[in-house]
RNA sequence: UCCUCGAUAGCUCAAUGGUAGAGCACGCGGCUGUUAACCGCGGGGUUGUAGGUUCGAGCCCUACUCGGGGAG
């Protein structure tokens, strides 16, 4: 159930109620794509950093270890020791990332593992008996997501195939929902977007999604290309088509000023690998802009890589000592700058919230905007 | 003392007598529902020294210097 508790303009603040815990709004989830946070995070760390929700993939989990593996060992939450809410991606964005490993059919898609080679089948049913497996709190709908630069007939018939997909996940998922064996028979099913840059596609996609009653609805297919004005006036001719009462989930995205920009047009739900890669290649991000600590002008450089964070990185390591590690590398550097990162973006989640509830979000994005010139 | 192998980018090494390259290191950039601790770009050289042969030498010849291995 989801609650609307403020908006300010459309920008709004909210709490989703799940069996896992309550969700508060805007949110950025975590990504955990193998279900494990890239550069040694432990679910503790998340604990201690404030993560509210952690993403995983249908896909990637499917592959290996299997998902029957993981409903063996009692589900995801119980598999990885976390008990917050975890969100499944449904396998649909592989069908995009693993072109030329993949065919695409009415059916469903298939592909080739990338970890062996062997042949995979995944449809609409597929997705769903998988992610049902996992035991998500919110299980994403099998789609497709067309490339930014595909031609208007292709989205277009493309469009209505995950249409007709999204019935057939709904239909699965009520069944699997209600079968005696399955560990979350609460599992939530949200809907996808899509549309590339053809705002009318997008707008009548909307529309009917929205008759076909789903827990949520994501945007998909953005940022994948186009640029930052597309995907904002994409968002902004939308999301107005979307269930006012249902949290909108913007895929993949993005930057800072990419979720400030999407919780300005009333986006609620976010997750990006941006945080966890960019730490993993030293990439930082502060207020003051991001920061590249391979450079040779933190060599010796005493500061934290934000004075005043609150982070495990920043409460006891200097600049210096953190890019010693990346250079040599060590393991501890790479997880330092990873919590650093998840850090930043889980704290501007809260001071979005916090900006919303004093009515003074607007304010709060032209000066987080301001400082982070460089990014 | 003799024999032998070697000496090319910061390091480890390539280069039928015909425009000296690679990996690593160093410097920088990119990454948007993770095939990504990844990918890309860049600066770097009197080829140990001195001669010789040749149209042309990192490569062939001579001497020397330094280093590895062996013999005595």
């Amino acid at each position: 159930m989801f609650q609307v508790l403020g908006q300010e303009g459309r920008a709004r603040r909210g709490e989703f109620h799940t069996v896992h815990g309550v969700i508060h709004t805007p949110v950025f989830m975590n990504v955990g794509t193998a279900a494990a946070i890239k550069g040694a995070v432990s679910t503790e760390d998340l604990e201690g950093i404030r993560t509210q929700v952690e993403l995983s993939n249908t896909y990637h989990l499917h592959v290996r270890p299997g998902d029957k593996v993981i409903k063996q060992l009692g589900g995801l939450h119980r598999f990885m020791s976390w008990d917050r809410p975890i969100l499944t991606d449904s396998g649909g964005f592989q069908v995009f990332s693993l072109a030329g490993l993949r065919k695409i059919k009415e059916e469903g898609v298939y592909f080739n593992s990338h970890i062996d080679g062997r042949k995979i089948f995944m449809g609409p049913e597929e997705s769903m008996q998988i992610q049902s497996n996992l035991a998500s709190t919110i299980a994403m709908a099998f789609d497709e997501c067309p490339s930014a630069r595909a031609d208007r007939t292709y989205v277009k018939n493309s469009v209505e195939r995950t249409t007709r997909w999204l019935a057939r996940c709904k239909k699965e998922m009520q069944r699997l929902n209600g079968m005696a064996d399955t560990i979350n028979q609460s599992q939530l099913l949200f809907a996808i977007n899509q549309g590339a840059v053809y705002p009318d596609i997008r707008i009548e996609h909307a529309k009917v999604i929205s008759e076909m009653d789903l827990d949520g609805y994501a945007v998909g297919g953005l940022a994948v290309g186009e640029t930052h004005e597309e995907m904002y006036h994409i968002l902004e001719e939308t999301i107005p088509f979307l269930p006012k009462d249902k949290p909108v989930y913007l895929m993949g995205v993005g930057t800072p000023a990419n979720i400030l920009e999407g919780v300005e047009r009333g986006v609620d739900f976010f997750d990006c690998v941006y945080p966890t890669r960019n730490g993993r290649h030293g990439h930082l991000y502060t207020n003051q802009g991001k920061i590249n600590l391979f450079n040779a002008k933190y060599e010796t450089d005493p500061r934290p890589i934000e004075e005043g964070c609150g982070c495990p990185a920043c409460r006891r390591y200097s600049r210096a000592y953190i890019r010693h590690l990346l250079k040599a590398k060590e393991m501890l550097g790479m997880r330092l700058c990873v919590l650093h990162n998840l850090y930043f973006y889980n704290t501007m989640m809260e001071e979005i919230r916090d900006a919303l509830a004093r009515g003074e979000f607007a304010a709060y994005k032209r000066r987080k905007l301001e400082g982070m010139l460089h990014e």
